[in-house]
DNA sequence: TATATTATTGCACAAAACCGCAAAAACACG
DNA sequence: CGTGTTTTTGCGGTTTTGTGCAATAATATA
């Protein structure tokens, strides 16, 4: 294999997974550990990726992305670090969309072995960076408020779908209301995904707990996990843990 | 064997292969290794293909995965903007995805007033952003590599419609050959695509002229509009004019 | 802190590129 | 046809580039 190859190789592993490792490129390419370490320095000195310890990282993905905008990062993470060990691999899982859920993906170990369906564009990208996961992107309607798919078309290719695991975020849950929404068209959405799949895992953060809206989306008894910031044990989740819901 | 004979053979194997050995071409061609080389270097002199330690590599290959450094913008910021000249209020428009296509988005005005529908996650977020567009993502399997929708369920979902016009990368156009691409299913999806739109506009940087890969899309007939970075009179553009193709 | 992983450095060897030159072939033209 | 000119090609020697190895330093991780 040319070099000139190889680097092209190494930029395409870049722009998908935003990094990569020596100890990977290594195999993948069957070169020595030096070789790779010299054509990352060579793209380093083209400024095309950055290297550290162990690998290389994309530029674009330090300077362009701030992930740190996001509202209540840390809580969502570990969220996301939770709602990961409810996925196992050859599972079918249906996503929604929402930073939740995209904090989710990003904590999805890089072995993983799935299918994925998703509404959300942005989720189906974040997705397509693990090598061993298939992902089907549902299309329809583009919501420019909520960055998902909607109306009939979606809710149509939802019918025929049969999922292990729906994965949702949430606006409103409450104990007695059970999972709630302001939104006909998202409401509409959410029954639709949770029709789709065996299981439910509602993901949300610890304030939206106890708030009930307008809309109905289904009892409580029909989510199976609930996945929060707190822990296990915490007061507010009380009167959750009653039914047959998992807390997690 | 004449020179013009062994520069023949090595181009068809570029385009064959996307690459070639001096090695092997000092094999085949039963010549001295100085004489593949002032081929080769004639060949580069002419712009017909990239020169490398080992051997050549073909200019389609490079651009074919185009990587964050942003490769080529101002080029593609030019086509961009002429790109949006083809745009009217009311139209229908089908799009594919890639960074020139996204960067047409970035060029349209805001007061547009259009349906999209696109085969990009990507693309389909930048229209998000515009207030009087209305935006349909194509749904199906969602590719790794050049991060659109692909597969037998977008192809069928394209059937069913009917765009005014249709506005497509490419990785390869030529005179004679016309549109051509290396990977099947893109093959696939962009025949649907043009099948699936009354006019259709290829969006192309001038690197990708006078190239045929393997796998033919359609005629150059076919294509209505295209757009590229040099001016209309261009030299390089000559061989395409002829055509009932509207260069822009 | 100890241990394992990863980086760095200098070195050696092979492959490829480069340079100048001369033989061979192709061409031009009286 | 013959002769001078140009183009093309191959050869030998030198330089550059690419690759892997081994010893040592730096860095992570428990």
């Amino acid at each position: 294999m040319l070099k000139k190859e190889r680097h092209d190789f190494i930029m395409r592993q870049i722009n998908l997974h935003n990094r990569v490792l020596t100890s990977d490129l290594v195999q993948l390419l069957n070169v020595s550990e030096d070789t790779i370490r010299r054509d990352l320095q060579e793209l380093v000195d083209q400024g095309r990726l950055f290297k550290v310890h162990g690998g290389a990282l994309s530029k674009s993905y330090h300077s362009s992305f701030d992930d740190s905008t996001v509202y209540a990062r840390d809580s969502k993470i570990i969220i996301a670090k939770k709602a990961t060990k409810l996925i196992k691999d050859g599972m079918v899982v249906l996503t929604g969309g929402g930073t939740t859920i995209l904090e989710f993906v990003k904590q999805l170990p890089e072995s993983l072995q799935a299918t994925f369906f998703t509404i959300s564009p942005l989720v189906a990208v974040e997705l397509a960076k693990y090598n061993n996961v298939e992902v089907i992107l549902i299309g329809g309607l583009f919501s420019k408020n909520s960055q998902i798919t909607y109306g009939g078309h979606v809710i149509m290719q939802l019918s025929e779908i049969k999922a292990d695991l729906c994965l949702m975020g949430t606006s409103a849950i409450d104990a007695i209301e059970g999972l709630t929404d302001t939104d006909w068209e998202i409401n509409q959405l959410k029954k639709a995904m949770l029709a789709a799949s065996k299981k439910s895992a509602v993901l949300c953060i610890s304030e939206k707990l106890d708030i009930a809206l307008r809309l109905k989306v289904c009892p409580i008894e029909h989510i199976n996990y609930l996945v929060t910031e707190l822990d296990k044990g915490d007061q507010l989740l009380k009167s959750y843990s009653l039914k047959e819901l998992q807390i997690l």
